[in-house]
DNA sequence: TTGCTTTTTTGACCATTGGTCAAAAAGATA
DNA sequence: TATCTTTTTGACCAATGGTCAAAAAAGCAA
């Protein structure tokens, strides 16, 4: 059942060859340049056999998010697994969210198009659904870092505040201190020179207030970095 | 010299009647269903009447996009103006930008639009210069607060964190937060059930930890929030 | 291989939008 | 009123989004 036609192989093998183009496209062209001749051009199909794969290029966009994002759960899942107290796998997953920005600068920019209402709505409901799981993935990854340090004893929380609330403050902060480096304007304006570093001090300045020992007064949060960076994630943004 | 013929004065008047019409049709339809043709169409001029206003409709929506920011610099000025300590000034702040993102919900929507590459640079230098300018300005009454609390002896500064370092952080936090907030989907599957609040308090906990006081364990900010609510924002939106 | 059916591909085609510009209309001036 | 200047107009073109009947290719049975 599972056996494909070699022609059936071919459609879904150049399913990932759209994606290719679309997202060198979208790097090179952004949203506005990137159209479905193009991409059709480029690959030296006819118009209607991209239109076979994906309704418009707002799901092609989506499309390309959701994979990104999939590389991000991947590394968000290898930082969970570094050895130690809950707080240091919490600092290799902002490890990990940095490395994933830096790496794949584009997905960002994927984000910003797909964040506009009238974009995102030209999209199916499975799609979008499709691309939500993969982040309520991070998301529980995040979660239960958090869980593990409250039944750890690191982590007291008061009874207003839950293992979801911190995850939304750490990602609040992280996206917003992203969102802000990015619109370069204001920023250079303020005296901020190393942006990524702020993010990763303003994070462990929030965990330091929620409770969460170590504190960053005790430890050097930087070096952790690192050490995730070097030992997890120092061969660089995998090739598969 | 400024003395206008009813001509040049009708002129200057019609932008103002675009950007009305303009700023409805993008409310209800969004960055895609805005055109030039539609514009035109409603206010019953030709298209190219228009295009000597604007170059495209990038430009329309930056022009709202600053207008509306114009309304909250107006409401920063009024909440750095509350009286008392400069963390309730700051806390007067985090109203105004709460209460600006509630009273204009379009002005967010306009800024993602704005936030995509390929869009924002199809605008001139020039427009977006004039946008920056008005944003600075909102963050130089924050950077202000900080500077009074540092005279004042509320506030003592590490030495490496500055002022700006501050107006960053409660930036990224804020902007973040309703980003996250925006996009229902996630948020929904995470426990948070007033983002709004949530946004205050993790701004209030990032203070204490910048160790500024009077620290939120010692005053009800909430409290303040409704008084900088009512005594100064009590008349909603102001209509000019 | 051949002839028939089903699937896939193609690109001509239409509608919409972005954007231009020469000609027409309106306004200013004397 | 006649003349010059400014403004408006909408026909026009190019580019893009999106459709679909016809052609080509693939699958299949004898």
């Amino acid at each position: 059942m599972t056996t494909l036609t070699p022609k059936q192989r071919e459609i879904q093998d150049r399913e990932q060859l759209i994606l290719d183009a679309a997202r060198e496209i979208f790097r090179t062209c952004g949203y506005l340049g990137l159209n479905m001749n193009r991409i059709a051009e480029r690959l030296e199909y006819a118009k209607g056999t991209i239109y076979q794969h994906f309704r418009n290029k707002e799901e092609i966009i989506l499309a390309l998010a959701a994979g990104t994002l999939q590389k991000r759960a991947l590394m968000f899942e290898k930082a969970a697994q570094f050895p130690g107290k809950p707080r240091f796998r919490m600092a290799a997953i902002g490890c990990a969210a940095e490395l994933f920005v830096k790496w794949y600068p584009d997905h960002f920019e994927l984000e910003k198009v797909l964040s506009c209402g009238s974009i995102i709505e030209k999209t199916r409901t499975k799609l979008r659904d499709k691309k939500n799981i993969v982040e309520l993935k991070c998301v529980s990854i995040v979660t239960g870092i958090v869980r593990d340090a409250i039944a750890n004893g690191d982590l007291k929380l008061s009874k207003d505040v839950s293992p979801d609330h911190i995850v939304f403050a750490l990602w609040s902060m992280t996206y917003g201190g992203y969102s802000v480096m990015d619109s370069t304007e204001t920023m250079n304006s303020m005296g901020i020179e190393n942006g990524f570093q702020t993010v990763r001090d303003n994070n462990h300045l929030l965990l330091d207030q929620f409770g969460w020992k170590p504190f960053s007064s005790k430890t050097d949060y930087n070096e952790v970095f690192e050490q995730v960076h070097q030992e997890i994630f120092g061969d660089g943004p995998s090739q598969h």
